[in-house]
DNA sequence: CTCGATCCCTGGACGC
DNA sequence: TGCGTCCAGGGATCGA
């Protein structure tokens, strides 16, 4: 399943296969995971793929301007720049491969794989098809104002953002870490794998509130997602389901998994067993003694399980964290 | 604001 | 061999 390392992964291939190339015609199969299908058959061809991109999950097909030639000078001065300056995104194909989404170029000979739902052929006898069994995925053309305002919607490029803005957006929610580090909206591009990942790595339990990290639990957690992350981009992503890149090559950093996938075997870390819990819809693998359950609520079981706390105390938890607010917005 | 539930969709795993 | 059933999961949406 595509997340950030395996999009990035799909991103590199295609900007080094097909940036460049010119778009002379688009054929629409199935359209019903396409915003606007009829603005893609009619501003698509004709248009030149300037650079391929990614951002969060979604990939992003930056079209040259109509009329204008490739700037070489332009296009390297923004591949240096981490601010992304609306003049240079103008028109874009945003693609989401969602769980089974593949993107990748094929010779024109080549017989349709099934389930492929988009064609675009290309100016070099290719053609970039997109193939999406249970389309999940996600296809729209978007330009200017538009653009900006849906790639808004996201958060922070886990990549880049400051451990700062990172534990200022964790510690001012009271929702779970794990459904946190979910959110498109606080960071873009961390999906199931990596979160359960960085989650073990971190020695933080899935369905711990993000309000109750300490400070250095944060920073702790975005390290180790930024390294998790990295050496999985490096590993040209992680293949479980049929990932494969733009070159049809499966990634290996599924080899590398400490808990995604991993129920009932042992924890490299200790040795217990690895558990599989729903947290915000969604499985989530962990060790339950190396990431302790939160305090309160049903983890109190567990926690007095581990530990026959105190006889009285049981609840001086009263500090309530003086609702450290003000995110804005 | 946050939650769970529901839907989308198909292939693969599993049971008989 | 061939069903039928369950499940996975990113994201949108809706009601609580």
């Amino acid at each position: 399943m595509p997340e950030l390392p395996e999009v990035e992964t799909v991103a590199r291939g295609l900007q080094g296969s097909v940036a460049g190339r010119r778009i002379l015609s688009v054929t629409l199969r199935k359209t019903d995971f396409i915003d606007d299908p009829a603005a893609i058959e009619r501003e698509l061809p004709g248009r030149q793929i300037a650079r391929v991109e990614r951002f969060g999950k979604f990939m992003l097909l930056r079209l040259a301007s109509k009329n204008d030639a490739l700037d070489a000078a332009a296009e390297d001065r923004a591949a240096t720049s981490n601010v992304v300056r609306p003049e240079a995104i103008a028109e874009a194909l945003l693609v989401h491969l969602g769980m089974t989404g593949n993107l990748a170029p094929h010779h024109a000979e080549q017989p349709l794989a099934k389930h492929t739902h988009v064609t675009f052929v290309l100016d070099d006898g290719r053609e970039l098809r997109y193939t999406d069994p249970r389309r999940f995925g996600r296809m729209a053309y978007l330009a200017g104002e538009m653009l900006a305002t849906e790639l808004m919607r996201f958060g922070a490029e886990p990549l880049l953002v400051t451990a700062g803005e990172f534990a200022r957006r964790i510690r001012g929610s009271r929702a779970r870490i794990k459904a946190l580090l979910l959110d498109q909206r606080v960071l873009r591009g961390v999906g199931n794998i990596y979160a359960d990942e960085s989650l073990w790595s971190a020695e933080i339990h899935p369905a711990k509130p993000g309000a109750s990290l300490k400070l250095a639990e944060a920073e702790t957690l975005l390290r180790a997602l930024q390294k998790i992350l990295r050496k999985a981009i490096r590993m040209r992503g992680s293949s479980i389901s049929d990932f494969v890149d733009a070159d049809g090559m499966e990634g290996d950093y599924q080899q590398h998994h400490k808990v995604y996938g991993r129920e009932g075997e042992k924890c490299f870390r200790c040795g217990a067993r690895i558990r599989r819990i729903i947290v915000a819809g969604r499985s989530s693998h962990f060790c339950p003694v190396c990431q302790r359950a939160p305090r309160r609520k049903s983890g109190s079981r567990a926690a007095a399980l581990q530990k026959p706390r105190g006889v009285s105390g049981m609840r001086r938890k009263m500090k309530r964290l003086g609702r450290g607010l003000t995110s804005k917005r």
